[in-house]
DNA sequence: TAAAGTTTTGGACGATCGCCCAAGTCGAAT
DNA sequence: ATTCGACTTGGGCGATCGTCCAAAACTTTA
């Protein structure tokens, strides 16, 4: 049969995947070794390539899964909310919770970097967000958006992640005080 | 007295801060070596450290160089254009003309990221960011933006750069084409 | 031309890398 | 109790890393 400690508690492999999504940040997507995930994730160095062909399967299984967990806590918010402004305020509020340096934000970065050099992760990575463009662009028609809606999308996805990327610069930028020219952004359609 | 090769074509050292900024977006921060840099310069491995005190030097020294440059090269081309909305259109298509694994834009992201972990790189980088944001600002209120110029600067600044973020992942996304809301964002001043 | 200074060379050093594997541990099935 | 398969261990392999350095090559000064 199969792994049984699976079912207690985290397996091994889980624990892996923990310790790498929360080394990407402190080290970088490449600073992340054998060694290193192995001793954070308290087992032995070996261990990590019984459960991954290799670290980079590693780093991308443990990167996809986190934003795909995103992209599904994001759909439940924004589905529960009517209002665009509102959605906005709420995504903005969500955004300065993070330190500049947070694991999450800082995470998703790197794994775009990754992506430019790792073909597999780029298709993967690529399809979910897309899926996330395309959720929001439903999401804004529902809600009586006017202009081109997947352009719109993009735009949001862009300038949210963008967002991020300052405030891993500048932990000091207040995403709150950005809800005015971003509401105005997705307040009326596209002019010509 | 000093370099006199210096005054005559690419002195060595310049050799290497191009070949410095070449070799980030293919191979990653991290993974510009000593010897990978100084293959590409066409010198010997040991000449890094002769003008570097450190790999990281190089690559601080290099990628400043060219923000730096892509700093003095907006606020002039901003400068000469009278009409927010033209600009903004100029601002699309420049990016329309990287592609997605364009070495500048890569760069850029790349930077970022190393500045969160290299404190010299985040304050000097962090230094640009804020000129470039300032210039924007007062650039925007000469212009007659009627919202905080400050806000304003600082979302369309992460906006760009998220936009490259995207285009990273997939070449495919059209930054003429976000032209609508990005104008509709800067049309107008923060309600609230 | 000789001496002094500057720049370049190519390899040495120890540390760490990814990946691999023989041996050991442990629970489940017989 | 014994066998078996899944899992873990810890170290070995060759390669590459950043850094350093003595010697060679080149430039300038005297």
């Amino acid at each position: 049969m199969a792994n049984v400690s699976a079912e207690r508690g985290r397996s091994t492999r889980q624990r892996l995947l923990d310790a790498a999504v929360a080394l990407v940040p402190e080290v970088g997507w490449s600073g992340v070794s054998t060694r290193l995930v192995a001793e954070r994730a308290g087992v032995a160095p070996g261990v990590v390539h019984y459960h991954f062909a290799s670290v980079t399967d590693l780093l991308v299984a443990a990167g996809l899964g986190v934003t795909e967990a995103l992209l599904g806590r994001l759909a439940t918010e924004l589905r529960a909310r009517p209002d665009i402004g509102e959605a906005v305020e709420w995504l903005l509020g969500e955004l300065s919770r993070y330190s500049g340096t947070d694991p999450a934000s800082l995470l998703l970065v790197e794994m775009f970097l990754a992506a430019t050099r790792l073909p597999e992760l780029r298709e993967r990575l690529g399809e979910q967000v897309g899926r996330f463009r395309a959720m929001v662009a439903s999401w804004l028609v529902e809600r009586g958006y006017q202009g081109d809606p997947a352009v719109a999308a993009a735009l949001l996805a862009a300038s949210i992640d963008g967002i991020m990327l300052h405030r891993a610069l500048d932990p000091g930028l207040d995403p709150a005080a950005l809800g005015g020219p971003l509401r105005a952004m997705l307040g009326k359609g596209a002019p010509s």
